[in-house]
DNA sequence: GCGCGTGTTTGTCAAAGCGCAAACTCGCCT
DNA sequence: AGGCGAGTTTGCGCTTTGACAAACACGCGC
């Protein structure tokens, strides 16, 4: 017994629906871990031997090429399921996890995952879903990458950033965790000389303001309009 | 009854380990239907009534941004499902399926997915692999947009149709549906001008030999020397 | 057998954005 | 307090590839 309280998952969108029994049932086999940030949660290429989800924090999945080229796949948010390679049947991870800074994360052992799919069909749908949904983001992103400049891909990036981890600031609205222009280039497929540039462009314009390893949106409405390549109407 | 036969879908990696009571189930309410090449078997942002599996053919998945651009995010091979988005919990289409050569497709009322997956978890297992791999390909194909150059980005994704798709040839191994210049570039976010070109000077070479809708890989060695953007050792 | 349309080839030009290089600056650690 | 290093900025040249344009060719239908 881990004495983990299910107040910890209640009200995740995952978990919607369940007892409490059954959020007690869910967390008997969980281990929950706290992730230093910088650190790895798991390893691409790894053996997958647990699923986790991110109770509080921010998560990179960072994928690398043959070649070493690392390429951003997408940001965990407080609340996701991540690393679930076994619901893909998948034995090994297709990409690392990062801790963006310190985090929190519940691991259950990938033979939980048949479990609790049986006992709690309303877990499993969610789940499907959530992959579902990634694979739609993916394949926008491909689209994304097909027609759009640099410039708008960035724009793109920035607000999706906004929107799922922004934290309302003086000025603006801020992402919630430290990213480099290094990390913007990598979700975006540019290089960081060219984020820097398009950012100090933007700050002359007034649609961002930006420092060391941090990013505040001031004009959303703005930064929409170079997203779809439009002059301010 | 429809009188499909279960001889249809036996031996179908999504029906594997099924008995032929459970066959016969499966088929109860599909609907088998021809589709003209060319034609479409539902529409992007159509309400989603049906998933498919098809028996016969290719079919290319087609999405549209809303400026107009297209691009192609699959082809679909004899014997795989598509137009699942029931399984991902959406209620339209987030693409378009387009017959590439004349089809022949299963068709189920969505109803029967949670029922089918009910009663045969192990097709239910599979419908779900086979969406992770989806993610997965598609994350790869980020990650070559990302990292790749147009030349290696067409060279791969020939290599990929080859696998999928290809047909022995005389002199190699030749695409097996209609595939146009336009076509490979959206497969690829370029140009059908850039793949026109790429694919005469990789003809002077003797890598492929393509004309009118068609590709011929002739040596599919010295394309993968031009994939991984080295010369031939 | 001819004409037309769709698909392909090829040329020229322009520019987006990358590679390389160097300087700078902010925080953090000692 | 000072130095160090990671992260950032900026300049410059150049390659890749997109845009535009025009001619061409193959095959289908009449």
């Amino acid at each position: 017994m881990t004495g983990l309280d299910r107040t910890l998952i209640a009200g995740l969108e995952t978990f919607r629906g369940l007892s409490d029994q059954a959020l007690d049932r869910v967390l008997a086999y969980a281990r929950s871990a706290r992730h230093a940030k910088g650190s790895e949660i798991f390893s691409q290429g790894a053996e997958a031997e647990n699923f986790y989800l991110l109770l509080s924090g921010h998560i990179r999945v960072v994928r690398t090429s043959p070649e070493g080229h690392q390429v951003i796949a997408r940001y965990i948010n407080e609340g996701e399921l991540f690393g679930i390679a076994v619901a893909m049947g998948r034995t090994t991870f297709p990409a690392s996890a990062v801790a963006a800074v310190d985090c929190v994360a519940l691991a259950w052992p990938n033979r939980e995952w048949a479990e609790l799919q049986t006992l709690f069909p309303a877990f499993g749908a969610s789940a499907y879903q959530t992959i579902g949904a990634r694979l739609q983001e993916t394949q926008a992103q491909v689209m994304e990458m097909s027609t759009e400049q640099v410039e708008q891909r960035i724009a793109h990036a920035l607000l999706r950033l906004v929107k799922q981890a922004g934290r309302k600031a003086a000025d603006g609205i801020e992402i919630d965790f430290p990213i480099t222009r290094q990390d913007i280039a990598e979700m975006t497929g540019t290089t960081l000389h060219t984020v820097s540039r398009l950012l100090s462009a933007w700050e002359q314009r007034g649609l961002v303001r930006s420092g060391r390893q941090k990013v505040v949106v001031t004009d959303a409405h703005g930064l929409m309009l170079v997203a779809e390549h439009r002059r301010r109407d």
